[in-house]
RNA sequence: GGUCUGUUCAUCUAAGGGUUAGGAUUCAAGAUUUUCAUUCUUGCCAUAGGGGUUCGAAUCCCCUACAGACUACCA
């Protein structure tokens, strides 16, 4: 009975927990949803939670709707969140800024424990020090080397200490960094990395303004939520030794998460990491979902709204700077929380490649069924102002749907079925009407309306036989033909095209195009 | 500048001391489609450079180059 229950505790203690831990400063960017997918991914496969924290302790970086967007983009995604703002949980409240009350005492616990210290000096008087040190080549840093000679509790005599502080003076608290330690990490991802505290400074722990900074928040929010694996950008490597000191410097360095720093995202082409400007000027998104932004009011394109299905979105997202070590590409939520592991994670950086986003969505698309497809696709057909029967719709989809890449494309290659062509192609008109073509068109109508019956194979029969006894060139009239039904040279099977949009139509548009046309 | 991290076809990547360095995307050619797209076939293209270690190196070590991240009272 007492072993199973240890068993039991040791099972729970065990038990994976991951966070994403975004700021809701903007939008989502896609090397964000990798971060929170590939926390998902490790999470599920193990069986354990994934916890979304919002890290809003800047209150002067806060923009407003950021915070929904995160949740919204999550969910588009197929991410689900276990514990979060939204879902509760037993470590509830999950946004930084209602857990405000709680990191002060712990920032007390590192003061009276000789781990911190606090900081008079202001930000301009820093920013002097620092633009001093620039002007003969050197960096400024606070810390170990020069905390002497600044204003803090380390430096001041604790009675002028005492006395700015009950005078309300503005502080900070400040870690300090032990000197000439050499603190190494296994990291899941990197191997064996290590630093020397030397090259660290005093980073701040707590603001004037009484909220903690990252570094104290993160450590302290991760222990108390019981995290057992830090999953996060490349980025935040080099604080990974303040990190593990400041797990060490609370005690809680038995039960401290291992970390995994994920490579950065880069450009499609030039230096750099990916940026939402990259987008813009290629004409692709770095967004999940579209997003106004509140002051200036300009909107970033999304994916969901360029016409992307989640699941390829995801499934491009996850090959980059992961695989599953197979030739296997194509992979469902399920199969990639089957396959993950963060071993099979690469170390290096991945140039993001909007092309193979195409394929993929490409390839989702042919694998859904017509009727979803179309079900995406009747926003768009809405948006033209078309109302036609779903079959129709689905019947339409199903044709046209190898030929696209995405949702909203479905009415580029198949317009032509609700809408008679307003433009011909300049290109097609000049190679195929001529010598005698429009007369041809004039007979072929005739004869349509001589058909019995309208359906496809009833009309491309006796069609054949008509274009062959007549002796005309069959390439001549399969492109003329199509030229008048959809303005081009491209669309599906002519006969089909016919049975759908109908015999009056069919005829209606040859009579256009001869209009239009002219006899040449 | 300093610290840390990285570097295989144009791009995403496989190969963890022994393979003609494999796959996918892009691109090109051909076939199919009486159109376009799809599909199929074929082709092009890579171990950053230099030193070691070893019978043997993409793989281990060193140097160089290049790239990136960090170096805020931002996360």
């Amino acid at each position: 009975m007492i072993t199973l229950n240890l068993k039991y505790i040791k099972m729970m203690a065990q038990k994976i927990r991951v966070r994403f831990a975004p700021s809701p400063t903007g939008p989502l960017h896609i090397g964000g949803v990798r971060t929170a997918l590939f926390n998902y991914l490790f999470a599920k496969h193990n069986g354990g939670d994934f916890l979304l924290r919002i890290e809003d302790t800047d209150q002067t970086r806060y923009v407003p709707g950021a915070e929904a967007y995160i949740m919204e983009a999550l969910e588009w995604c197929g991410i689900k969140i276990d514990e979060g703002p939204l879902e509760r949980g037993p470590h509830a409240p999950y946004r930084q800024s209602e857990r405000k009350e709680l990191y002060s005492a712990y920032a007390q616990q590192l003061i009276d424990s000789g781990h911190a210290y606090y900081a008079f000096d202001t930000a301009e008087e820093l920013d002097a020090l620092r633009t001093r040190a620039e002007s003969v080549g050197e960096t400024f840093t606070y810390s170990n080397s020069t905390r002497a000679g600044l204003n803090n509790s380390l430096s001041l005599s604790k009675c002028d200490c005492e006395k700015l502080l009950t005078s309300g003076a503005p502080h900070v608290v400040r870690f300090k960094m032990p000197e000439n330690l050499i603190v190494e990490e296994v990291d899941l991802i990197r191997g064996h990395v290590q630093f020397n505290t030397d090259q660290l400074d005093d980073k701040v722990l707590f603001k004037s303004d009484g909220m903690p900074t990252y570094h104290l928040a993160n450590v302290v929010d991760d222990h108390l939520m019981e995290i057992t694996h830090v999953i996060r950008g490349e980025e935040w490597l080099p604080s990974v030794p303040l990190h593990i000191l400041l797990y060490r410097a609370f005690g809680w360095e038995k039960s401290m998460p291992q970390f995994s720093h994920l490579p950065l995202i880069l450009k499609p082409v030039g230096k750099g990491k990916l940026s939402k400007r990259d987008g813009d000027q290629m004409g692709f998104p770095v967004f999940p979902l579209a997003w106004k932004d509140p002051e200036t009011g300009d909107v970033s394109r999304g994916y969901r709204e360029d016409g992307y299905l989640p699941d390829g979105f995801i499934n491009m997202l996850s090959m980059l700077g992961w695989n599953p070590g197979t030739e296997q590409e194509i992979f469902s939520m399920d199969q990639l929380i089957n396959s993950f592991s963060l071993e099979r994670v690469g170390k290096s950086g991945s140039r993001f490649d909007p092309e193979k986003t195409k394929w993929y969505n490409h390839q989702y698309l042919i694998r859904h069924s017509d009727e979803e497809l179309a079900g995406l696709f009747l926003p768009y057909l809405e948006a033209k102002g078309v109302n036609v029967p779903f079959p129709l719709v689905v019947r339409v989809t199903g044709l046209v749907k190898e030929r696209c890449h995405f949702v909203n494309e479905i009415w580029d290659q198949g317009f032509f079925f609700f809408r008679a062509p307003e433009t011909y192609d300049e290109k097609i008109i000049s190679k195929r009407w001529k010598d005698g073509v429009p007369e041809m068109m004039a007979e072929i109508a005739e004869f349509f309306n001589t058909l019995e019956n309208w359906n496809a194979p009833e009309i491309k029969e006796p069609f054949s036989q008509f274009v062959t006894e007549k002796g005309w060139n069959f390439g001549t009239i399969m492109n003329s033909l199509r030229l008048c039904l959809v303005g081009g040279s491209y669309g599906p099977d002519i006969f089909d095209i016919c049975e759908i949009i109908g015999l009056t139509e069919t005829i209606s548009r040859i009579e256009s195009a001869l209009r239009r046309l002219g006899r040449v």
